[in-house]
DNA sequence: AGCGCCGTCGCCCGAAAGGATGATTCTTCG
DNA sequence: CGAAGAATCATCCTTTCGGGCGACGGCGCT
């Protein structure tokens, strides 16, 4: 009974993750943008400025806050690793869908949570949503 | 290096832990009231029309979606440890705050993650927020 | 009184996650 | 070129989670 009613709801859960999904992958590029072009001419000093708004499907308008993703030291690939495991996937399925091994995604988790302060994968999303470097 | 900025951030993101979650519980104690409200009077079978705004002190107006709630049959004993699981905290540390065992946790969230269709606490937290049953 | 829901707790066991450490490759920077 | 950072992978070990039982007392409804 129970199941019945989960199912439809499962529905508009996956339409939406889509959506926010592409939208993290968009800021993800945007990041990784900015990292690179911000690497190309480091030596001028000046902040990345203004950051381009990604406008998500949703009503959210979500910036990622990528000066601290820079202040903390946080990559580009952990930022991957970060979105991944707040949309609930666990290491092995993270790992199936960047074509890594486990182990990377582990390694790649365990500095994460070193460089936002986070003991577990739940803290960590919890920290990285109120620091706005995920939606 | 890295711990001293760390630190720095943590300040922040503590002040705004303490102000969500006053809203969490806020949100909550709403929910629950609604529920007894609608047990109340059950008979009458209309919806039970708006939900009062619980506008949390960000700029998130998050509303609860109790009618969700309800449908999925949630208690709001298992609302609490999904509070909790959201902000990251472990069993161990959640029994510790409701001064329940750690079994009891795991009982909750187990019966939980089955109403929500969620494997790993990130899954039931990534679709509890979709589901807007947490800000 | 009987039924069902809720909250509580326990035990067992396998799987997942996390910490520590070391190693390799490639790119980039000085 | 050499140092440094990033990404990759591995191994060992401990802790945490999660599933699957069963059980008990309280409460509300019939």
């Amino acid at each position: 009974m129970a199941g019945l009613r989960l199912t439809e709801y499962r529905f508009l859960v996956v339409e939406h993750s889509l959506e926010i999904y592409g939208g993290l992958v968009a800021a993800t590029f945007a990041g990784l943008g900015i990292w690179m072009g911000s690497k190309l001419d480091r030596r001028r000093g000046g902040p990345v400025a203004a950051v381009g708004g990604v406008p998500g499907a949703l009503g959210a308008p979500f910036v990622a806050d990528a000066e601290r993703q820079r202040a903390l030291g946080i990559t580009p690939r952990e930022m991957e690793i970060l979105g991944l495991i707040a949309s609930g996937l666990s290491n092995r399925e993270i790992g199936e869908r960047l074509f890594v091994s486990e182990n990377t995604v582990k390694t790649h988790s365990s500095r994460l949570f070193d460089k936002l302060g986070a003991r577990r994968r739940t803290q960590a999303v919890h920290l990285a949503k109120e620091m706005r470097l995920i939606p």
